[in-house]
DNA sequence: TTTAAAGATACCATATTAGTATCATTTGTC
DNA sequence: GACAAATGATACTAATATGGTATCTTTAAA
């Protein structure tokens, strides 16, 4: 059971290495080449994070990315959302006929909390965290 | 990201219900009869936990599984294991070459963390807590 | 005008998940 | 002993998700 996919994680570290060089414009053959992320991959990664917002880019001669929102306020959950789609650890597979008391469930109720801990925590860690020298 | 897939699932609520019924002995039909689990997919399920001695199998005429192992014992944790194989939040997809420091890598840290909590709890529901009137 | 960038989108390969089918073996009942 | 009803073992299939590629369009600096 994957917390972070391939795509979340390159997403990650691309978003840390821009972070880290002052957010500067990067072109994709700039990070592919420190991150060494097949090229067209990272393209549709960073493409994904400026349609969300995350990054803005610049198109033509000299363009690339950049962040758009402080390295602070992107969190790792909102990462995992965006390139996983809801956070949803549980997803009962039984039908209301075989299972009618949904609301008592208790395999529910104990793995909702459970998820809601991971989410506060994943809520916390963003890439300035990741990027910082401690911490 | 499923934390518990469909077969875990299924296991889990087959458990139950032998929990439920004083562990007697319990025939597959009889089973998904009660849980509406498609029979052959239900069978594969319980003959892993039979192999994994967590419920033990009687052949023949009147045959059946019942529980190996009292409920108290069974936990989420090893369900999971059983089904989904080794529990692994965080699996670093980036080559040594790329992240040579990767006993500093602050993504491994803080997702092992989380982990280390989700693997404390998970340990700590069994199959008898699931059936209990409280808790 | 050329060129180097991103935007959009369709495609493909592989792995995982969910489930089926089939034949062999065991054991109680007639 | 033959039959029926159960599990054991194992191979197969369909659908979906994941990881990645290819290609054509648009934009803008030189």
């Amino acid at each position: 059971m994957k917390l972070i996919t391939r795509d979340t994680d390159y997403a990650i570290r691309a978003l840390c290495c821009m972070a880290k060089s002052d957010n500067e414009l990067v072109s994709v053959s700039d990070l592919c080449n420190k991150l060494r992320i097949p090229r067209p991959f990272l393209r549709k990664i960073l493409q994904i994070l400026n349609k969300k917002k995350i990054l803005r880019s610049i198109k033509g001669q000299n363009g690339g990315f950049k962040l758009n929102i402080s390295s602070r306020r992107i969190t790792l959950f909102s990462l995992i959302v965006a390139f996983q789609g809801n956070f949803k650890f549980n997803e009962c597979t039984f039908k209301k006929s075989v299972c009618p008391e949904i609301k008592k469930c208790k395999i529910r109720k104990k793995i909702n909390k459970i998820e809601r801990y991971v989410v506060k925590q994943l809520k916390n860690i963003s890439i300035l965290s990741l990027v910082a020298e401690r911490g």
